[in-house]
RNA sequence: CGGGGUGUAGCUUAGCCUGGUAGAGCGCCUGGUUUGGGACCAGGAGGUCGCAGGUUCGAAUCCUGUCGCCCCGACCA
């Protein structure tokens, strides 16, 4: 049992300036967090109960799904990350840990770097102390401190520069049993947001940086979400947009046949899809090919995509290059022969094609069959090109973005997109990271293998603030009971009358006894400011006592997400809270 | 890193265009009156106006630079 005037929750009638959205508002208004720098935050005490009440549950579910609570050091070798496979593209999000010593010059590379997530020292570890096959499957899980350098930390919470994360990491001797690890986790985590009262959903991902095979991400549906899901609630088809593909192009469509023959036309000035489309050449967008060049680990490489089609950019990631970007228009022109707006994937149009690493064409491409593209000569496009028979296609695959009302690839119904806030994702890894760090074992019949791995992540911290985001109306935080930073509050209106306040403590033991973490709003404040900060903090279950109710033998119960105000005689008080109390505990 | 915005008391801010004593509300402290949905009265403390230069008799205000923060974009739990 706690005492608000003896406890600190320090809440605000204003919310500070650089809070927009209604999340990140209520964490500082409520008193649960304080900012220190962008991205970096204190957790109040309030704000810290609910953070151990998140881990305790997602421990909870983990070691129930078999997985074994380790702890790694936040600190890392920069040598563990350097002979790693990401290190490229994984610096760029790292902070250097080097001395601060005055004087001290910090070397070209960093000796130490602060742990944006640990395949890099978990797989070392395993491949230290496992060697057997009778020593797997094993999952291992952390819950601590994260660090990434993001670019721009935004909205509180939600993508901070130090945040709260429980990673795990399973190695499994078998690709089957890798599966069933990947299947575990799914459910652990579903099980974890079920019991924390949030409303996430399982979307097909891609693995990005990470790597491996495939993935789901655990989307918090929510309009300030960074993601888009794109979704079919009837086919349960749901994917990031990153992700998501579409049955836009029949399986079994048949290559077209040519048009006619190649023929180069003048185009002086036409740089764009939409100058192309307009008179006096008047070709739909959907009739051309857009040529993008790209640069992927040195190499120039080529996609095409309808002209009507968006590029999604993370797509490229299934090509296999550690980085890749956009290239230059002086990249360009030598290896193509002409610059953006002239381009195009035409055999033998490109000034050095062999330089290239590849030419990706989208698939949609095929529904286009014969259409227009630049001719690597500027001012002149090609018309009548015919995908089988002239473009120099190394690979067909899907980089296209999808677009809301096409075709769900499972079951044809027009796809929906809503945005959400990405609190979780599981990634099927294979034996990436196994390989190279040669974490292999010995099977029954003497022979070696690279085990194969999964890892999984939840963002605590940001989970939190999804809670808030998804359960908050206009007076404040409206808690679910499992994670709520206390779930009874009294709020004793007459603190300097005796008896209310003997009743408030031994009302607050019975909820105690029944369950409940009590906290007593024993402040020398005016009925309005208790019940304003009440509401503000979002405690399920609230406990009136007040003189004039006294007076009457009544104290008051109400849910923090209902209207209604129960008056309960002082001689049911006890019994009644009690059973409130188990009531919101089965809700839970 | 590109684009936009913003820095004045613990918080929210006015003043800046048009240079001349830095003002309010909340919060805080003292006293009093109040006491069931953010009370009222009286008194009080609290500011190098982000920082550094410059222009000027004089700069919160104009100029230059710099830093922090916020928002949009690319990335992520």
């Amino acid at each position: 049992m706690k005492f608000w005037s003896q406890y600190f929750i320090p809440t605000l009638k204003e919310s500070p300036a650089d809070a927009e959205i209604a999340s990140h508002k209520l964490l500082i208004r409520a008193g649960l967090v304080r900012k220190l720098g962008g991205g970096l935050y204190t957790y109040l005490p309030l704000g810290l109960r609910v953070m151990q009440k998140l881990t305790q549950i997602c421990r909870e579910e983990m070691e129930r799904a078999g997985a074994i609570e380790l702890q790694m050091p936040l600190l890392h070798p920069a040598e563990n990350w350097v002979h790693g496979p990401r290190w490229a593209a994984a610096r760029e999000i790292m902070f250097r840990a080097d001395s601060a010593g005055e004087g001290k010059r910090s070397p070209r590379e960093p000796e130490y770097v602060l742990g944006p997530t640990h395949e890099e020292i978990i797989t070392p570890l395993v491949k230290a102390e496992i060697t057997s096959y009778r020593d797997l499957p094993k999952n291992f899980f952390q819950i601590a401190t994260k660090f990434r350098n993001e670019i721009r930390p935004r909205f509180g919470l939600m993508r901070a520069r130090e945040f709260v994360m429980m990673d795990a990491y399973s190695f499994d001797a078998t690709d089957e049993g890798s599966v069933k690890s990947y299947h575990a986790m799914k459910a652990a985590y579903e099980a974890f947001f079920r019991r924390i009262g949030a409303t996430a959903i399982a979307v097909e991902a891609d693995t990005g940086v990470m790597g491996g095979s495939f993935s789901h991400e655990f989307m918090v549906p929510a309009e300030i979400g960074d993601d888009d899901v794109i979704y079919n609630e009837e086919s349960g088809y749901a994917a990031n947009r990153e992700k998501a593909t579409s049955g836009l192009v029949p399986k079994d469509l048949p290559d077209a046949a040519p048009a006619g023959g190649l023929e180069e036309f003048a185009t002086p000035g036409v740089l764009t899809i939409a100058a192309l489309e307009a008179a006096p050449h008047s070709v739909p967008a959907d009739r051309q090919f857009k040529t993008l060049v790209y640069v992927g680990d040195g190499k120039p490489f080529l996609v095409i995509l309808r002209g009507c089609d968006e590029l999604e950019e993370t797509k490229l990631g299934s090509l296999g290059f550690t980085v890749f970007r956009p290239a230059t228009p002086e990249e360009i022109e030598p290896v193509m022969g002409a610059r953006p707006g002239s381009l195009g994937a035409v055999r033998g149009t490109a000034k050095n094609f062999p330089a290239l690493a590849g030419v990706f064409a989208d698939q949609a491409i095929r529904l286009v069959g014969n259409g227009v593209t630049g001719a690597n000569k500027d001012g002149f496009h090609l018309r009548n090109v015919n995908v089988s028979r002239d473009l120099a296609v190394t690979k067909f695959g899907d980089f296209r973005r999808v677009r809301p009302g096409e075709p769900d690839p499972r079951s044809g119904a027009p796809l929906k997109v809503r945005r959400g806030i990405e609190v979780g994702h599981i990634f099927k890894l294979g034996t990436k990271y196994s390989e190279i760090f040669g974490a292999a074992y010995t099977d029954d019949q003497k022979q070696n293998h690279p085990m194969v791995m999964g890892c999984y992540g939840i963002g605590i911290s940001r989970t939190l603030q999804a809670i808030i985001e998804q359960g908050h109306d206009a007076d404040g935080i409206v808690w679910p009971w499992a994670v709520a930073p206390f779930q009874v509050l009294i709020c004793l209106l007459d603190p300097q009358l005796p008896e209310a306040m003997e009743l408030a403590r031994t009302l607050g033991a019975a909820a105690e006894a029944a369950g409940a973490e009590v906290i007593i709003d024993d402040r020398a404040e005016r009925p309005g400011v208790k019940f304003k900060d009440a509401d503000l903090i979002g405690v399920p279950l609230r406990l009136t006592i007040g003189g004039r109710g006294l007076k009457d033998g009544i104290v008051e119960l109400k849910w923090r997400a209902a209207k209604d105000i129960a008056k309960v005689p002082v001689a049911e008080a006890e019994a009644q809270l009690a059973a409130a109390v188990r009531e919101g505990q089965a809700k839970a």
